[in-house]
DNA sequence: AATCGGAAGGTTTTT
DNA sequence: CCTTCCGATT
């Protein structure tokens, strides 16, 4: 059997299929067999996969027969939340959906056993990774400057997602070649070990996660066939990111029934440089001649003056499928574009920026996004927005679980959960000090390394390894262990919160930072206590799920199943609702906004430096750009500084060539700096002229009839002053404290004695003055 | 063994 | 610029 029949269940689907269009609808009612959707920027890409998982619920196929991947654990559960939305609460729990990774991790944690692995497997994040390798590298006595950690982690994950091992890897004769074409011809035997000492801890880095489940369904027929019993209908997001080792296990898992649905635009693929390959979307006709495929072309995201935008960016590339992205919406707002003299000013004029557009339409902090290219950038933009007192959240950057004081409490937790993760119990065994130092840490690594043993396993017995420890340091390192033992045994009869707490307390790791009384130290107090509500939120909603039933509570190691594959953007708070988002445009695909900014338009930033050389890099650059356009809805602001601060030196930048591959009559007239604006007004066209020359321009167009030009509020700021009783139509009474700026950007501070001391600017507050204080 | 200071090195992008 | 690592000092 080819096709797996449809049971007969019918119901009323009509009411909800009615929300689709032509293309979504025929889509999604192509239940059966091989599906390509190729799916522009905002052209409801999501709804598809949500409304065809709920009309295969909806014909009677069984929830636990559906699998949907994605690659983030926002976008998954963003999914999750829209299914049962559409299902009801019932059945729709019941589809597997979630990431590659966390899927994958699920699997090997019950079937790992047959490739050797523990089901309390630890997952190595990239920095366990790292330091393992750098580890490795020295161990070996090779420069680390030759072997970078980074270049080496570089390295051997790529292999892994191409599915090479370490044996593969030393008998390929091209990589080989390249390797020593690059004067690293030692990286197959790191790689060699690096897997070893993974072995040894019973542990599996991200790749891993990958690779064993290919060996897994590879290796083990009867698994691969209870999987494809089980996962009859396989849903993929984002189908153009996928790698050459998430292609194959899909192609296995999906070999049985065809029925497989991918989701993708080629255009939106951001992630080549991770290994992920365009082909698998184009090479899918090659495994499914009789592959149907469908293009969503409307996008009901953006205004026309974006899709038109990035339409126009993306013609400049020369590998793309074919598509029309278009929109009914009118053409909205032009596209404003911000020139800052520097970095820093930069982060004030696009603070301004949302501070104009906030006032001037009543917007909340939350519609707006500023995008960049790097990490490094939200700095300047932090200070221009705190300044302006605009909250702002940062995504991603220093991730929450990649602070010290919360590796170091999780690294508690892998080490009871799993006592052989070495990086856990290399991390903390002498956090807090407790006088077992490098030394004695070496000696342990040594033998551990000799006899193919964990530092968990030498520790336990070192007298056996002929460890010449004096009794002081045996009888610490005892303490130590009798300690991790003693959560472990409370860990079988503790739910996670429970746990969590008690060891946060009794390892002194909470002591050690409130003794160091400053204010890093009184941070990491309350980011540990951050980590244990957010276990006790976990350990608590599993008393939802259970209806209630409080003898059901999740365990530590349920915690810690998840915590691995979490990132920074997966924890939103209540109090993140309003405010700014700052975000890399990676981080951003997915995700929409009614006004975007984006910032460190310039060349060697953006395109990044690192990426001009080659064609292909180059084009992955432009989709990047047009992933960060695509997420605007109603407005689209562009920004680039003159001058930029690049590690600690002072550089002088210019302009991106992407700013000239949109239209020059879909730009708005620039902001201004208020310093001069004839300056500005020249610097302008300079832009325009001077480094816009490889295209001939059209004249600009003034922004008479753009609906939300500033001149259409009255100014009526001309005779406020210090010390006038003003009131204000949303804030009440209060009374103004100083004033600054020229002319338009005239600004007042006023103190409300309803809401507190406010930034206005005068042109858009309309203040009546109510009294000359 | 712990602490402090200086040097060096690092910026893509993420599960 | 900021973080991290290493070595010298106590």
């Amino acid at each position: 059997m080819k096709h797996v029949l449809l049971h007969r269940k019918e119901k009323t689907v009509s009411n909800f299929l009615d929300q689709l269009n032509k293309e979504q609808y025929d889509a999604v009612v192509q239940a059966e067999g091989p599906v390509m959707v190729i799916a522009g920027a905002g052209s409801g890409k999501t709804r598809v996969l949500t409304y065809r998982i709920a009309y295969l619920l909806s014909k009677g196929v069984d929830a636990f027969n559906i699998l949907a991947l994605t690659f983030t654990n926002k976008a998954a559960r963003e999914m999750k939340e829209r299914v049962l939305k559409l299902v009801g609460d019932g059945e729709g729990r019941n589809v597997w959906m979630g990431t590659f990774h966390s899927i994958f991790s699920k699997i090997l944690r019950i079937d790992g056993h047959l490739l050797g692995y523990p089901s309390n497997y630890s997952i190595y994040d990239s920095t366990d990774s790292k330091r393992l390798i750098r580890q490795i590298v020295s161990d070996m006595q090779l420069d680390s400057k030759v072997y970078a950690q980074s270049f080496v982690a570089g390295r051997i994950s790529m292999a892994k997602s191409s599915l090479m091992n370490a044996d593969q890897y030393t008998n390929n004769p091209d990589v080989q070649t390249v390797d020593e074409a690059s004067g690293k011809p030692m990286i197959k035997d790191i790689y060699r070990a690096y897997q070893a000492r993974l072995k040894k801890a019973d542990a599996m880095d991200f790749d891993d996660l990958l690779f064993n489940t290919y060996l897994l369904f590879a290796g083990f027929p009867e698994i691969l066939y209870k999987y494809q019993q089980k996962f009859q209908y396989i849903m993929v997001d984002e189908y153009q990111d996928t790698n050459y080792a998430q292609y194959l296990i899909i192609k296995r898992l999906a070999a049985n029934t065809e029925n497989i649905c991918v989701v993708g635009d080629d255009a939106q693929s951001i992630y080549a440089f991770r290994g992920a390959n365009i082909s698998n979307m184009l090479n899918l006709k090659k495994d499914y001649p009789d592959i149907k495929l469908f293009k969503l072309e409307q996008n009901y995201r953006s205004t026309n003056t974006i899709v038109q935008a990035a339409n126009q960016v993306i013609t400049f590339n020369k590998e793309q499928i074919k598509k029309t992205v278009w929109t009914d919406k009118g053409a909205g707002t032009r596209i404003d574009l911000i020139k800052a003299s520097s970095d820093n000013e930069e982060g004030n004029l696009v603070a301004a920026a949302i501070f104009d557009q906030k006032m001037n339409n009543q917007l909340p902090n939350n519609a707006f996004a500023i995008l960049y290219r790097t990490n490094a950038q939200s700095r300047s933009i932090e200070e221009g927005l705190r300044k302006k007192n605009i909250p702002y959240r940062i995504y991603g950057g220093l991730s929450f679980y990649n602070r010290q004081e919360i590796k170091d409490l999780l690294s508690y937790f892998r080490l009871v959960i799993n006592n052989n993760d070495d990086e856990a119990f290399h991390r903390i065994i002498n956090v807090p000090a407790r006088g077992i130092g490098k030394t004695t840490l070496e000696k342990m690594m040594v033998a551990g390394d000799e006899n193919g043993l964990s530092l968990w396993q030498v520790a336990e017995d070192p007298n056996s390894f002929g460890l010449a420890l004096n009794s002081g340091t045996a009888r610490k390192i005892s303490d130590f262990i009798t300690m991790i033992k003693s959560f472990m045994a409370l860990n079988k009869s503790k739910d996670a919160y429970e746990i969590a707490s008690y060891i946060a307390t009794t390892s002194g790791l909470v002591k050690m930072h409130k003794d160091e009384e400053t204010p890093e130290g009184i941070s990491r107090v309350e980011n540990i206590e951050e980590l244990l509500n957010g276990i006790k939120e976990f350990t608590e909603k599993a008393v939802e799920t259970n209806e209630g039933d409080l003898s059901i509570k999740k365990s530590l190691g349920e915690f810690m199943q998840d915590v691995a594959l979490l990132t920074d953007a997966d924890t939103d708070s209540d109090e993140d609702k309003d405010k700014v988002t700052l975000m890399t445009i990676h981080a951003s695909k997915g995700l929409e906004f009614p006004h975007v900014i984006v910032v460190g338009l310039e060349e060697n930033l953006f395109p990044s430096i690192q990426s001009i050389s080659t064609r292909s890099e180059l084009e992955e650059e432009r989709r990047l750009f047009y992933v960060a356009i695509t997420r605007a809805m109603s407005h689209l602001t562009l920004s680039h500084a003159e001058s930029r601060y690049r590690w600690g030196n002072f550089t002088f930048t210019e302009p991106s060539r992407f700013l000239e591959e949109i239209n020059a009559e879909l730009y708005n007239k620039p902001k201004e700096s208020g310093l001069n604006k004839q300056a500005v007004k020249r610097n302008f066209s300079d832009s325009f002229n001077t480094s816009f020359t490889k295209r001939p321009l059209k004249p600009m167009h003034r922004a008479e009839n753009t609906p939300s030009a500033p001149s259409a509020s009255q100014p009526t700021d001309g005779n406020i002053q210090v010390g006038m009783e003003v009131e204000h139509v949303s804030f009440g009474l209060g009374k103004v404290i100083s004033i600054e700026g020229e002319g338009p950007n005239k600004k007042a501070t006023v103190f409300f004695h309803a809401v507190g001391q406010k930034n206005l600017l005068l042109r858009f507050a309309k203040l009546m003055v109510v009294g000359n204080g």
